[in-house]
DNA sequence: CACAGCAGGTGACAAATGTCATTTGATTTT
DNA sequence: AAAATCAAATGACATTTGTCACCTGCTGTG
């Protein structure tokens, strides 16, 4: 299984070089500090999988990763990441990568590895935990930030299902002069304009 | 690493049985038939990784894993399934089932098994290819079969970005009025009522 | 007790939204 | 050339929406 590694830091490569290369079936043909290296590096070398730092110099893990996966899109890209951002992990999973883990476990590497190369996705641990509230849905997420009440969550989803006020009003038992209240409130409170906005805030960030 | 296996079909735990005590590294502790054996082997034997089908008779996959992860947070769990159906993918997330994999490829299972071992998680090719499509925000999907227009889609988006109809124009370069006019025509196309259902539409079935 | 605080409500108002009929100019079709 | 088609616009209209000031009970706390 042929490898390409990829991280500015020189001393992550040389260490991740000889930690993988103990397993017999890995060879790491080469390694890089760039995404342009990458993005070489991989047109030239056709490696089965490519591991990548996200955060470089340059041109960054993801942007590299995008360009690779639009000439090759069964690339298998695994990236790698010291912080589990958010915004990161999503993108990551739309571009197509077919991995998303945390330097740290550098013991897991080489199952996660095996498992790419086969085609699957492998997320690291804290990625894991994360997945269920990317996927909206859940409950009250970082809307506590704003001190949002449990009625006025309930009024945000009603939106959020695209709910009239006077909709709103009917299941909640309220009149729709009070619903109209509190989403006053609720826009205030998160400095939108109006219930679009709203939604797409509670749909996109919850 | 002590495994269990959970399928209501006897000649798939036992095939897999074989193939995977051919790994010296694994061990079948048991198998059974249903999610009440997935529960009761699951917390008597304390398995290392719970392989489990997730259409069954009496108690599905799904509510059973629910069960063992509701005890033991840190269960693993591994579900498979013969068809990837949208909807499964996403719940199996949200109760934090550890992989998703497709029955078919038997060959790729060892190294999902070790990978979800160390706590990552995993999923299968045709599961990998869904995943950006769950996670909203690409193009025209499934617009298309409601005739929409590339300059409608563009009003779509401006709604999904939380514009008025006057940004709305003025990024588009049209009077608010048409705006308007494109935005009516997209909304009976699509049965919808306002701007904010028409939001969330595209941001969670686009 | 008085007073503040809070959940809920009312009424009024301006702005935004959605609908519809109708017009204009350009392009295509016949 | 006449007719049909279409993108874009307009104006009028009813609704919905968002804001604001203010009222009404109720509850707790000094």
């Amino acid at each position: 299984m042929d490898l390409i590694l990829i991280d500015d830091d020189l001393l992550v490569t040389t260490a991740l070089k000889t930690i993988l290369e103990a397993d017999p079936e890995l060879h790491v043909l080469a390694s890089g500090c760039s995404g342009k290296d990458a993005v070489a590096l991989y047109e030239r070398l056709q490696p089965d999988v490519l591991l990548m730092d996200i955060r470089m110099k340059d041109v960054d893990g993801l942007t590299a990763a995008q360009a690779i996966l639009a000439k090759d899109p069964n690339a298998r890209i695994l990236l790698l990441t010291t912080f589990s951002d958010d915004e990161y992990i999503v993108k990551a999973l739309k571009i197509g990568a077919c991995g998303y883990l945390l330097k740290q476990d550098y013991s897991h590497l080489i199952p996660a590895i095996k498992a790419v190369y086969t085609g699957q996705t492998v997320f690291g641990t804290e990625i894991t935990e994360r997945l269920p509230l990317l996927l909206r849905g859940t409950q009250k997420p970082n809307l506590i930030e704003y001190q949002i009440s449990e009625k006025e969550l309930a009024i945000i989803k009603g939106v959020a299902d695209g709910l009239s006020n006077r909709e709103i009003a009917e299941a909640l038992y309220l009149s729709e002069g009070t619903v109209r209240n509190y989403l006053s409130t609720i826009l205030a409170k998160l400095e939108l304009r109006d219930r679009t906005q709203l939604a797409v805030f509670y749909l996109t960030r919850c």
